[in-house]
Parts: C-alpha cells; structure tokens; sequence
DNA sequence: ATCCAGGAGCTTT
DNA sequence: AAAGCTCATGGA
C-alpha cells in the first residue's frame, strides 16, 4: 500500500474500489460522524479526522507508525475488484455492488466490535451510536480529540446501573458478562485465529452473543470475510429480492452457504447497505 | 397508542 | 427442534 506522511497525518494513494463514506455508514461501524468535508472518528486508539479526495484517503491524527495497522483497518491491501468479478453471475448482488461501489469490510477491534454488536440486539443504528458514544465518553481512555473505547476491565468493574444509564437497557448485564469473561482469559484475539465454524461456536458462549451477533464480531473484528450475518434485512433480501420460500432460520441460513461463498460476508455488506436504502424492493417482512 | 429496531435467551409446545 | 414471549429504550 502507497501511502505518505506529511506531519499532520497519512494519506493512502492510488485507491480504487475505494469508497470513505460507504464504508463508514453502511452499519459496520458506530464510531464516526460526518465532519466537514469527512469524517471524525475514534479508531485504533487515535481521534482521526478522515477524508478522502479522489483515489487519496487523508488520515489526520494517524501518526506514520500507524499506517500499515490503517491500511488493515480499511482493507486496503484487499483486492476488491476481483472478488467483485466473483459475483458477476449474480444480478442481485451486481445491482448492490453499484449501488455501494467502494464498500469495503473493515477490520476493527475485536473487543470494541463484540460489544457494539450486543448492544446492536433489537435496536436500531442511530440509538446504538448514541450508546457506544456515550460509553466512550464516560469510560474511554481520553485521547487527543476525542476517547477511546472502554477497556474489558473498565466495562467489567461498572455496574448494570451505570452501564443503563448510558442507554444500554436490557443489555447491560450482557456487557457486563462478556467484558467479565474477556477479563477472565476468554481471548478474542485467539479466538480470530481458529477456524471460522469453531470461532463463531466459540462466541456464542459469551452472554447476549447469539449467532448473528457472533457473525458480526467475526466478520467487523476479527476477518472472517466469509462470515454472513443474517438479520432481518437479510431475511427480506433472501425473500423479496431472491425469492426463496424459507420456512425458518435454517432454511436461510442454507441458502446463504450454498449462494454466497468464500466471501460471503462481503456479498452481505453490499446486499445490506443496498437493502436499507430501498425497502420498497425487499420482502415486507 | 402501537410498532419497530443489524436478537438473544428462556419457556412452552 | 420449533415456535412463543419478554427484555429497555427512543423514534416514527
């Protein structure tokens, strides 16, 4: 990857199938806002200011040390365009790929997206920003601009009071479980080391962790691209747009293992990010 | 007021 | 195994 530092920051170049903004509001992500003529966001421990021109993304507050872990960060070193020649056979997924063309996966922290996505649980994206902000702010590490995520130790020593009041609800004994058990030896980085099915078993064990919420730590946080959450947008892709008569969740998920592949959680990213913006074309239910 | 939101967990068939 | 019920909260 092509990239420089000018003092302030790090800028990438040369980007293709690259898209800033469709990576970060396409719902992976909960930590950054649109900010002038970009984005201000907490990730990997620094407060960035990120925008990109053209094929150029500027990463301002990313010191040159940090560069490579960015480029993870933002999958830059990914060939997209072939694992989009992958899916030319299928029309559906074409039509999302240019709906959110420069759509890339991310790769954040494991902790930090295990969390997120409990908190996702039977909710929705603009109150679950607001909650993993308001948990930033009162129990992140304070950084240059802005805070960083809780630690499992800090989450693990709050009360279920303390963790509602930031608008948590039910979930809050679910943080406070999982963080519990992170701090217990429960180790996510190990566990994005093993094979996709063991990993994804493995989550599940952590309180407030059900099969979705595991597909969605293994595939934000831990680069399982073959990963495919399956909520409720999915259900309506897989209904109204691909007309498959499903009774139950298991016949959903069979159809995702045999349709999509080795990158499935990508296919997914594209479908859902294209789904939530036109619902007029998905199932109703 | 009622329903829904990137579901999970527990109870009942 | 599969379907049903409940969970806290805020916006539509």
């Amino acid at each position: 990857m092509d990239w420089t530092f000018d003092g302030n920051g790090v800028a990438f170049h040369g980007l293709t199938h690259f898209s800033l903004s469709q990576c970060l509001c396409s719902g992976q992500t909960f930590r950054w806002k649109p900010y002038k003529d970009g984005f201000f966001g907490v990730a990997l421990g620094y407060a960035v200011y990120a925008r990109q021109t053209g094929q150029t993304l500027t990463l301002e507050g990313v010191p040159q040390s940090a560069a490579e872990a960015f480029a993870r960060y933002f999958d830059l070193n990914r060939d997209y365009a072939a694992i989009q020649t992958s899916f030319v056979n299928d029309p559906f997924l074409s039509e999302g790929i240019r709906y959110a063309q420069g759509l890339r996966v991310l790769r954040q922290p494991p902790f930090e997206t295990l969390v997120s996505f409990i908190i996702s649980a039977n909710n929705n994206i603009k109150r679950i920003s607001r909650i993993v902000e308001t948990l930033c702010e009162r129990y992140g590490e304070p950084l240059a601009g802005g805070f960083d995520f809780p630690t499992p130790e800090k989450l693990a020593s709050l009360s279920a009071d303390e963790l509602k009041a930031c608008g948590a609800g039910y979930r809050a004994d679910y943080i406070s479980g999982a963080a519990r058990m992170v701090c217990d030896g429960f180790s996510l980085e190990e566990t994005s080391r093993m094979p996709y099915e063991q990993a994804r078993e493995k989550l599940t064990a952590l309180p407030g962790v059900g099969l979705k919420v595991a597909d969605c730590a293994a595939l934000y946080g831990m680069g399982f691209l073959q990963s495919f959450p399956l909520d409720v947008w999915m259900r309506r892709v897989i209904c109204g747009v691909y007309h498959y008569r499903g009774r139950g969740d298991n016949d959903f998920r069979r159809f995702v293992d045999t349709t999509f592949g080795e990158y499935a959680g990508i296919a997914q990213q594209y479908l859902f990010h294209y789904a939530r913006h036109h619902k007029e074309a998905v199932c109703a239910r």
